[in-house]
DNA sequence: GACCTAAACGGAGGCACCTCCGCTTATCGC
DNA sequence: GCGATAAGCGGAGGTGCCTCCGTTTAGGTC
């Protein structure tokens, strides 16, 4: 339970004891800051997020010294949730199901990302510590939402995860006509449909 | 003398007619703009800029709307002020002096500019049309400089002169120290002589 | 529950960016 | 020279960035 006996807490990754209030704020800032980054862009205001999360300029700057480190912040925490879905989608739902809802809930949450789209493409071109942190735990959480269908045998057991995952991140970055949203949502279902296709067991 | 008959006097770099007191400064801004970016790096406050030359915020960015627009235009100024300072020797010095004197200038212009450095790779590496432009000019100049103190017979033929140019450069990325200056000197007169070394006639 | 202190807060203030638009002036035809 | 007028000027103003520091408060101690 304890271990803080000697004092080199300094591993890599800190995860600080905030104090309950900085906490607060932390999240807050991060949840407005995904939404503004996501409809204005990554040039956002940082004083407009700060003015809408309820804290002051300071505040801000002191949890994210740059803009860098919030967008990295928000990029973290939005791979968090993603693989936080997977895991909830794996324990209360049939696999079948479960692989369906979450490709689903993976390109409409990466289209509505559009304004991150260009900073995440640097973001992975660069050596960033954060890609090494975060890098393939959300290729990791698709593969195994896959593998728990094949076991269950309503999806075919010879596709690669990694080419699915490709082809919806294709889909989001093809996300532009005014109908983009119904258009994703058929081509997912049309994927879901190939890997259904030749089952053990039909699957609903 | 006129052939604006008719209006098409779109070329690709249109050296529009300006009104006097625009270019005047126009000039004066890009004259300031040398010194600020010389001294304080190319992040130098715009708004610094446009009061030291004496006009307003507006006149400033009615004339070079980016940042990098300014940028460009202080390098193509500099660029052609090593071309025009090298036919200049050439026309009025021996040629031996007016190399030797060309070569000290074009170092002592590199080391002041220590502030443009980083911003001029990134020019170079980009795709700018600047650098078509102005690609190659300076190497062109100081080649015929070359030239003409070899006809002279006061240095050695046997010299690349693109080699001399980048070993020029080189000094002035190595000008760091506190004695940069005399050292950058005594090493552009040791290139010299090196140059001069076993040409067919003496120079002095 | 009272008190203490380090942690956290937040907003004022200083600086820079950039735009907008009413005023000034160079230039040209007469 | 003398307008006319388009070109140019410049600075006020609105916004954003980031820091600094006096004030507030969480969380532990007794």
């Amino acid at each position: 339970m304890q271990s803080d006996r000697t004092s080199h807490n300094q591993t890599p990754i800190a995860d600080k004891p905030l104090r309950a209030d900085a906490r607060r704020n932390r999240d807050r800032l991060i949840e407005v800051a995904a939404k503004a980054f996501a409809s204005t862009g990554v040039d956002a205001s940082l004083e407009a997020i700060a003015r809408e999360a309820g804290v002051g300029a300071g505040t801000l700057y002191r949890h994210f010294p740059t803009r860098e480190v919030l967008i990295e912040a928000v990029y973290r925490h939005e791979v968090e949730g993603l693989v936080a879905a997977a895991d909830e989608l794996a324990r209360t739902r049939e696999p079948n199901e479960a692989l369906a809802e979450w490709m689903q809930r993976f390109v409409g949450y990466m289209a509505t990302k559009r304004g991150m789209r260009d900073s995440l493409r640097l973001l992975l071109e660069s050596n960033s510590p954060l890609f090494a942190q975060t890098s393939g735990v959300v290729p990791l959480a698709f593969k195994s939402l896959m593998d728990k269908a094949v076991q269950a045998g309503t999806i075919r057991p010879d596709v690669n995860s990694a080419d699915v995952l490709h082809a919806l991140s294709s889909i989001y970055s093809a996300s532009d006509g005014p109908d983009w949203q119904d258009r994703s949502r058929r081509l997912v279902s049309l994927i879901m449909d190939g890997l259904r296709y030749g089952a053990s067991r039909a699957s609903k």
